[in-house]
DNA sequence: AGTCGCCAGTAAAACGTTTTAATAGCAATA
DNA sequence: TATTGCTATTAAAACGTTTTACTGGCGACT
């Protein structure tokens, strides 16, 4: 062990192995073939003097960090509230683990104002964009710094690398579901943005509506004021004399507003109206009776998307869209036939 | 704009601005005073060439890397399983935008095999580590690779730096509600493990029993097998003749085994028995009914330990405990008085 | 007038690695 | 013997910042 006093480099291992750094940075490395007597001369240096890489010159060195990020991206997140946070959260933790594999770290970058600023004083390799929207501005920050990204449900329009979420199936489900617990009439609330899993609910709902002749309602809310939003939406289809058997609302803090208002106007969930809505969270199963949801597979997603950007970074390719696993409905009392 | 061809470094906006690197430096960090003319001239020559530090640079000269980790340890995982990683996820989320605030990445290290070899070859500034146990291998290394620490709700010997969660409180919020609520006796099943907050809750517990006269029936599960573990101690209490109307059972995963052999035997929630859990995460609120919990406050426990993690990074303190808000009391209806 | 102190700036060193180009040694081939 | 080819190693050149020590220049004070 050597004194606390100065840092230990490699060129103090080196000596002590009697030879130079660049042969003991190639045992480190293995990046060439060094003597089998070197190197152990080489590793008892190491382990003698206590010697510990400094990272930061390394990665100088390579231009490598070892350090991917996810992002939620602003604007969604202030929109959705907090559950947005818990998807992102879900997403994260299988997204670190499947990092940490291949020796990478993962950095979080959470959905708050001061995010744009924070990116740009933190290294990385890669990045993972959770379901941003089109032109949106942490996309175009890592597109013009040269940083590697691949976006978990990401827009249409994309060129660049996307994990897929399979938002046309996932609205179907919950569709087909709804009809097979016996709903004859629903409407859709939904989100008034352009995100892509908004637009796929539209169109399948209208869909459906065309071809069993379903009444199509369809009920936008900023996504702002989602839960209250929602609530008032709800209160409104009521006073307009519309009657309805069930209520098809993806968003999980529209949900809270749907219930709190079905449950204002004593309409018993799920013997009068039927609920469901997409993301298995907190607040799907908060709420009484919890509500029918769908299993995004959010890990098996999280580590596909992980390994995609490993890959990309590593390959240097430029990489297309590839889809996620089927995600699959979570029936719950909200939804149950009598 | 410059060409793609090469990176724009801080000697190219020098010549540009007609300076030396050191003055551009010092413009960019603010460390010592530039004249305001030659300042907007280095501007200037910064958006004109699109210069962006090279921050792995940065971090070796200033031996900073604007990066702290949160780390969960790995026993105390393998043994709650997955709603340990909630519990981790939940502070890192808040702990992820205090950082930020401060210019500083948050890195996540899941409780995973490959968690103590990755750590090595991260570059940190400090950690942050969620309940360890004494003598934590994670804490060890920390401790030898001079990396700043503070621990949430670490263990009784620790010197180093901690936010405590009061897990004394918490213990006895649990046990007067259950009283208050009418439960006249019960048990504690709690894990095995020497884990601070299973030593509170056994003192609070036994008393407690000691104070109103209540019979002493304390079971102990190892941690390894909770769910399944405290599933089969309910039935030995059953089958041994002791009756109960209530269950004190701090580790969610405990609880839902709890609830699950109570199912079994057809005793009623909580009519006939009144339960409680500690941990307000997925398996509190999914249970039937939901569980009465504790409100630990973990954002604002986050917000501290990471400001204070910060806060000795920069003064280079060594920091001592400081403690949490206060814990609430969230009564669900698996406690409620008929 | 001389000295002092401050200001804005500079040149060069330093941070600790990895990588490149060169080299010595040695065996195999011509 | 001379040439070639291969291996393990080395010396030195990067990588792009920040920091240190130094320098002119200028105004203010004695």
């Amino acid at each position: 062990m050597q004194a606390l006093n100065k840092r230990v480099t490699v060129v103090d291992v080196a000596r002590a192995a009697g030879v130079s750094p660049g042969t003991v940075s190639n045992a480190l490395s293995g990046k060439r073939r060094v003597d089998a007597d070197t190197r152990t001369r080489i590793e008892a240096a190491i382990s003698d003097l206590g010697y510990r890489p400094n990272l930061a010159a390394r990665h100088m060195r390579t231009g490598q960090t070892n350090t991917i990020a996810i992002i939620s991206t602003m604007p969604a997140a202030v929109a959705a509230g907090s559950s947005k946070l818990g998807f992102m959260m879900e997403i994260a933790a299988s997204a670190a683990a499947a990092a940490m594999q291949r020796d990478t770290a993962l950095i979080l970058v959470p959905p708050i104002a001061s995010a744009m600023d924070a990116l740009r004083s933190m290294a990385m390799d890669g990045a993972l964009v959770v379901e941003p929207e089109t032109g949106d501005p942490v996309l175009a920050y890592l597109e013009g710094a040269g940083i590697p990204t691949v976006c978990i449900g990401g827009p249409e329009g994309t060129t660049g690398a996307v994990v897929e979420l399979d938002y046309t199936t996932i609205a179907r489900l919950l569709i087909d579901h709804l009809r097979d617990a016996g709903a004859k009439c629903f409407p859709l609330i939904v989100g008034a943005s352009p995100r892509p899993g908004n637009l796929a609910f539209k169109t399948a709902y209208r869909e459906m509506c065309a071809r069993v002749g379903m009444e199509e309602k369809l009920v936008e809310v900023p996504e702002a004021r989602a839960e209250s939003g929602a609530a008032d939406a709800v209160t409104q289809l009521l006073r307009s004399g519309y009657r309805f058997d069930g209520i098809l609302v993806p968003t999980d803090a529209m949900a809270t507003g749907v219930m709190q208002a079905l449950r204002a106007h004593n309409l018993d969930v799920p013997a009068q109206v039927k609920v469901t809505t997409r993301y298995d969270g907190f607040r799907a199963r908060t709420e009484t009776p919890q509500l029918t949801a769908v299993d995004l597979k959010l890990d098996a997603v999280a580590t596909l998307a992980t390994n995609y950007l490993l890959d990309v970074i590593a390959d240097g390719t430029k990489g297309g869209r590839i889809s996620c696993p089927e995600p699959s409905l979570i029936i719950r009392a909200s939804s149950r036939q009598e």
